[in-house]
Order: C-alpha cells, then structure tokens, then sequence
DNA sequence: AGCCGCGATGTAAACGATTACACAAAGGAC
DNA sequence: GTCCTTTGTGTAATCGTTTACATCGCGGCT
C-alpha cells in the first residue's frame, strides 16, 4: 500500500499522484479523478516517517510537561489538543519531567519527531534546552529570555486576592504555599508576602505553611493551623486542591468556613464552584494558556521569517464565591463572566468577579 | 548534524557508527570510544523519521480518547504515559472524537506515526476502526470483539453501590444517569436497574434523571429531585463529577447529606474524599486502566506471534465514606486500601471498602 | 515554418537512517 | 602453506515520499 502501488493501479507515475494527493501542480481532471477513485479503493494515506523525512516537517507539537496529575493538566492538554488539531497538528506528551537530564534525555528522543515544543517546566530554569537546534519553544510559566513564552499573573492574582480578604478585615492571614522551587508557587508567595506589608507590621503578619500543591497538603494543614495559640481568620492556599483539602479539614473539626475562618485557592479549576461553601479563588484561564502557547507556536512555524521572541502574562481574575465571605448577596449579575467558554455553562450558581487587570505584554 | 557527518568526523563509515549507537555488531573498543566522543561532542542524536522510515518502527503510541475534560482522563493518560515511557514509547494523545468519520480521519493520519493504538471511544461501536491494515490496538471500554479490550466493571460496581443503598434501609433511590449512548453509563445504569429489581416491585421503583458526566448536571438536578412530590431518600449518581454538583446543589437548598439524602457516585477521582461530605462512590481503578491497556499493547508489539484477542475486565471497590451514611464509624481500619499506590498518601481521612469482585476474563 | 510557452506527465535524486553483503586481516588447525 | 572462522569495517541498497528537472504535445505568435 505504498504510493507506487497507487500509482501502478492508476496507471501514472508516482509524482502524478503525489501531486493530486498534495494539490500541488497542475493534473488533468480525469487524471485526478481516476487517481483519488484508486486510493479510495486501495484506503492508501501516505506513511508518515516517509513524508517527513524529504519534508523536514512532522505535523506534531512536543508538550513536556512537569507532571500529569490533577485537573490543571487535563484543561491544558484540552486547550492544546483542540487548537493543534485546528491547525493540523498533532500532540505528543511527556509529563513527570523532574531533572534536567530527563529534560535533554526526551529532547534528543524527539528529534526528528516534533516541529516544535511547549515546554512547562516551573522547577527549573530554561538552561537545559538551550542549544537544541533551532526547534521552536514555548515556555509556560517559564523563565528563560530566549524563548518565546506565556504567563500567567501569579503574582497580580495572588495581590489582588490577599487584598480582598484584607477588605474584609483579615489581619491574620495564612498562607499555604506550593513545593518549593515551584516557579508559580513561588510567584504566588511573593504576591501574599506584598499584600501583607500593605498593612501596618503590627497587625499583620505573614505566616507560611509549606504544602505541594496537592489535597493531602491542604488536608494536614488544616490542624496545624488551628493548634497555634494564634490561629489565622483567613488562609490563602496557593491552589484549589490544596484549598479543598483545607476546606474537609474544617469541616471535620467543626470550623464552620467561612464564619470562623475564610479560605482561598488559585486556579478556578471547574470544580471550585462546586465545593461546599463555594471557593473563592482566582481564576487562571487554564485552557487559554494552552491554546495561546499553541497558536503561538504555530505561528512561529508559519513565518520562518524569525520574529522577536515576545512573553506574554495572561491576566487572573478574583472569583469572589462564598468560602471568603466576602460574597455581596445582593445585585450580583449572575454569572458575568466574558472568558468561560459557553461550551461549560454553569448558569446556576453565580459568582461575583473582579478582573484583575495586571497584564503586561514585556 | 547527520550520521554522515559523525562518520566523517570520527573518520570511519555510517555503517560503524550505527552500529556503536545500536549496539549492533561489533566495533573495536578504542573505535567505539571514538564514534561516542563525537556523538558528544556534535550533539549529535539520530532523525527519528529517517529511522522509522527503515525500521517500520516508531516508539510511539496512539492514545484516542473522545474527550479531554475532567480528572478521569488526566489519571488515565498519567497510567499510559509513565507505563510507556518505561517501555521507551512516546505518547501522541488526540482528544474529542465524536463522530466515526473523524476517529477515520485521525487513524489515516497517523498512518506510520504510531506502532499501537489505545482507543476509548464509548459511543461508538469499533467497527470504524475495523480494517486498519494489522495496526495493533486495545479498546478501553470498547464493545469490539475483534481487537483487545480492557473493561471496567461498570456493572459490577454500580450494583454493589445501589445494593449498599438498599441495604442501609434506603428504596426511594434516584439515579442520575450518564450521557446517552455512553457504553460506561449504560452499564452502570444497567447495574442500578437490576438491583433495583431485587426489592420488590411496590416499595422501590426507578427513577432515572438524565445527566451527562459533568459537574452542571449534578447541579441542574438537584432542584428537579426535591420538587418531586415523593423525593428519593439517595441518589447514586453515575460518576463523581455529577455527585460533586449534587452535593453543592442539596448544600445550598438546605438538604443535609446523608441526614436528608444519601448522595454517592462513581470512579472515586481523587478529590472525592475531600467533598463535604465526604463522597460515597466506586472506586475505579483509573492509571491502572491506562498502564494495562499500554502494557497490553506493548506486549502485542514486542511478540508478533498473535496471541489470541483478550478481553479482561478490571474490579470495582466500593469506597463508603460519609455521603451515603453508611460510615460505620467504630472498628474500621485506617485507610486500609491495597491498591492506592502508594505515592498518594491521603493517610488521614479513613475509608470503607469493600471489594466487589466479579472480575471476569472473558 | 519556426519558436516559445504552457500544461500534463514521467524520471530520478534527494531525505537520513539501518543492514545485507563484501572484504580484509588475523589467528588456529591441519 | 592453505583453508576456515572470526572480528572489524566499508559499500551500497533500501524504506516511501517529494520535487527539481526533463520531456512531449499543442496552440498561438511572428
């Protein structure tokens, strides 16, 4: 079932019909007729391997990825996979990328099998694919110079977040951050630590517990935070896994959230508006980043014409639900949200927003 | 940056140097040292389209999933990638396949790109994939007789929860049902009617809501359930997601769980035991899916003798938490799960289960 | 009539690896 | 010394495409 079968069957040579199947130069219509009857007939598609090899193209995008697990990943293979395929590309996976060498060892197994890369890589700087040859990359939530990359505002939501639980009068507020050398968690410390020294040094003062990102961590903290002589009215967890297992936590201890201490995520995963009480949290446009580092890169791959490498920060917006209670009760729009798609409408439980506009374009 | 170039560098012939990097053949010592020195050194590391070309190989798997949205599938693709990253295989995943024309589509144009394909298509019957000219494939939850398949025991499970339901007094019992056409959600609404039908006729009877795997639905229902003028005492919800909105929905109209009703559901994603209350529901053993459908496939790869088609069929446990109220709250065993593994410890919350074990190899 | 251009097609050279085969040198066995 | 085997290496065919170039009619222009 190679292309010169085709072409015996049709009775041409084997350019005539690779020019039908590529639409690439001039063939008479009955040709061309004759020619797509016999690769119907035969269900002849060209091998791969083969056409990349003279083409030097492989219509398939690398995503690395520092791990697979949880909610975050699945919506941002989605944005991914569904704006590739818009493009005609293909998604090749990698997650549980710890060290470096891991990083070189799948770089140099994917040569010759990706057009280019999305690389996610919080733990570590862009050192390690530096010199890979001229293969385009976009960083997310990275912090190499000489790639292109896309960002989130960890650090604006994160500010404007400690800030809404400050309007309301927390003074002693918690955080719960990420695992260490997390870039993100560590943007996000960085945002609660601001807000903080907003507010007279005697009244507030930070308090960091170290978690991972993960439920459990969010589960263990919820004791630890209680037993201190001066436990905190509010706690700010760096994301919503951790947020809910703070929230079962409570629960359990008969600490009623948000009457006797109010708590906070980041991300918005789609299950934050469903957990009792509702999360407030900042919402990060998950998908978006995806698609947004996709059509980046495709457009890299259109124009070779190199442009100048271009970081952009995707803005978060403050969800205000009711786990902060800080939820105005009364002429909240329901849901006025502009950024979720209409695909996943959740029309029934409203949620008060404030865009939390630090978007920058560096 | 070609093999050619190496040869030259190291001044010895392609066919020397292939062989030091395969590990084919024999090369003197000092010679192989040589060839590697060089590979260093120009960072050289072979065109994966220019070797599959000749091998008829191409380390890479197929993954076709209909769908890329919620925890189940980023456990899944976590299961498939670690397991075929073990064997050397890359993972080229491709989400939303609707309709057979478009699985048609992908599967020609991955035509030399994949050694094996992983597909989980529950709406759709196998037969599209049917003549693909000897590419080795596993069906997760697919109803195709001709290929490999491994199921869950969507039947199995449903019936031990709906039994449990029953057991602790209940017979007004709802179920919201997953989308139509879904062979998983047939199969657990299958089990729901059968054990229904095991309580006699006058006291229990059906009551099916449709609902579609999301979290919305979950919600959407609630409100229908309650206005009912003979509400059902639990409602089994055909996977957590659902259970998950359920449970925001009765928390906000005032209905406790399981005071009021009994909520439970379906596939025990991680962030089930964090819900308040904690949620009833059957634990699927998800990665695990994915690794044994990947390593189903290698093992077709690797032995071309064909093995007889296999159908295997993975148990279901019933995990009792609190949504069910059916939490015997003295005597149970810390976390006594054997097939948790290990790397996510949730050592603080304790579990009920039960293993449902009506595993079968068909 | 001769020339040019163009449309339709065929021939063959790439692309970058693997590997069957050839071959040379060396070492034993006789 | 001849023959055979083994070891180490090189030459060239091969995988299935794309595509530059050549070819061949044919019609229009001068």
């Amino acid at each position: 079932m190679t292309i010169r079968e085709v072409a015996r069957a049709a009775a041409v040579s084997v350019a005539t019909v690779s020019r039908v199947l590529n639409e690439s130069g001039p063939v008479r219509d009955e040709t061309s007729r004759r020619i797509r009857d016999v690769v119907e007939r035969l269900r002849y598609s060209p091998h791969g391997a083969a056409r990349s090899l003279i083409t030097r193209r492989t219509s398939t995008l690398g995503v690395l990825l520092p791990d697979l697990y949880g909610e975050f990943f699945s919506e941002l293979i989605r944005g991914i996979d569904s704006c590739a395929r818009e493009g005609g590309y293909h998604v090749l996976v990698s997650g549980s990328h710890s060290d470096r060498a891991e990083i070189e060892a799948v770089l140099r197994a994917t040569r010759g099998r990706v057009d280019g890369l999305i690389v996610m890589s919080p733990d570590l700087d862009a050192r390690a694919l530096n010199p890979h040859d001229g293969l385009p990359i976009v960083l997310l939530n990275g912090n190499g110079r000489r790639f292109d990359s896309i960002h989130v505002d960890n650090y604006g939501g994160a500010l404007a977040m400690v800030r809404h639980l400050i309007g309301l009068g927390h003074r002693r507020i918690a955080h719960l951050s990420g695992p260490a050398g997390n870039r993100d968690a560590a943007e996000r410390l960085r945002g609660y630590r601001d807000a903080m020294r907003t507010v007279s040094r005697h009244l507030a003062k930070d308090l960091v517990i170290d978690g991972d990102f993960r439920e459990e961590a969010g589960y263990r903290a919820g004791p630890q935070l209680l037993d201190r002589k001066d436990p905190p009215t509010a706690v700010f967890a760096a994301n919503d896994s951790m947020a809910i297992g703070l929230l079962a936590a409570f629960q359990e201890s008969g600490v009623r959230v948000p009457g006797d201490v109010a708590v906070t995520g980041f991300d918005d995963i789609p299950i934050a508006r469903f957990t009792t009480p509702a999360l407030s949290t900042v919402r990060v446009p998950i998908a978006e980043l995806g698609s947004k580092a996709t059509r980046r890169l495709l457009q890299r791959l259109s124009s070779s014409n190199g442009h100048a490498v271009r970081h952009e920060t995707l803005a978060t917006t403050l969800v205000v639900r009711d786990s902060s209670g800080g939820r105005i009760r009364e002429g909240v729009p329901a849901d006025t949200d502009p950024t979720r798609p209409p695909a996943t409408p959740h029309s029934h439980r409203s949620d008060f927003q404030r865009n939390n506009d630090s978007r920058s374009e560096r």
